[in-house]
DNA sequence: GCCAACGTTGGC
DNA sequence: GCCAACGTTGGC
């Protein structure tokens, strides 16, 4: 199993967004280091969730894939601000996944925190100027970040978050 | 294949 | 709102 981060600005869908939907599929990604990503994925692989453009930036939680990559239908939606018209069905150029949410955070874990975290220096995310919006992380990362958020194994062992009122 | 112009991301 | 960093586009 593998872990991942996944960016989202939480204006437009948050962590508390995930958890009212249930299941939601990560659509939208618009490039191609991080659609790379996206297709090395694998159902049951586990992503930080990241709020990005919030104050403060930082983890909200912890979402796992439930189904692997397919094409992203808003490529073909001339409507959607995702539409490419140098995509086509027969090939198309960007991939979704499905994820679901499995456990929040009783607290944000910022940017900040994780740049503290001696774990985190290699990462993509704390490099500066680093735009990628789905990156890989180690288990090492992975493990310091639930640790900041004063969570341990058990609490992800605990199943699916309890689904939120719409 | 180069690179200038442009658009976007995302922290601050 | 600013702007640095980065990716993409398209003329040549």
């Amino acid at each position: 199993m593998r872990c991942w981060l996944i960016k989202s600005e939480p204006d437009v869908f948050g962590f508390a967004d995930l958890r009212r939907r249930g299941r939601e599929p990560w659509n939208g990604v618009r490039n191609y280091q991080a659609r790379n990503f996206l297709r090395d994925m694998r159902e049951g692989d586990l992503c930080l969730f990241y709020h990005s453009n919030a104050r403060p930036p930082g983890v909200a939680g912890v979402a796992r894939v439930c189904r692997e990559a397919y094409p992203d239908d808003l490529q073909f939606d001339p409507q959607s601000p995702y539409f490419d018209p140098r995509s086509n069905p027969a090939q198309p150029r960007w991939s979704m996944v499905d994820i679901e949410p499995l456990v929040a955070f009783p607290a944000l874990v910022s940017l900040d925190t994780l740049r503290a975290l001696p774990e985190w220096q290699t990462s993509a995310l704390t490099r500066k100027g680093s735009r990628l919006s789905v990156l890989p992380v180690s288990s090492d990362q992975f493990w310091a970040a639930l640790d900041a958020a004063g969570l341990s194994l058990d609490d992800l062992n605990a199943g699916p978050e309890p689904r939120l009122q719409a």
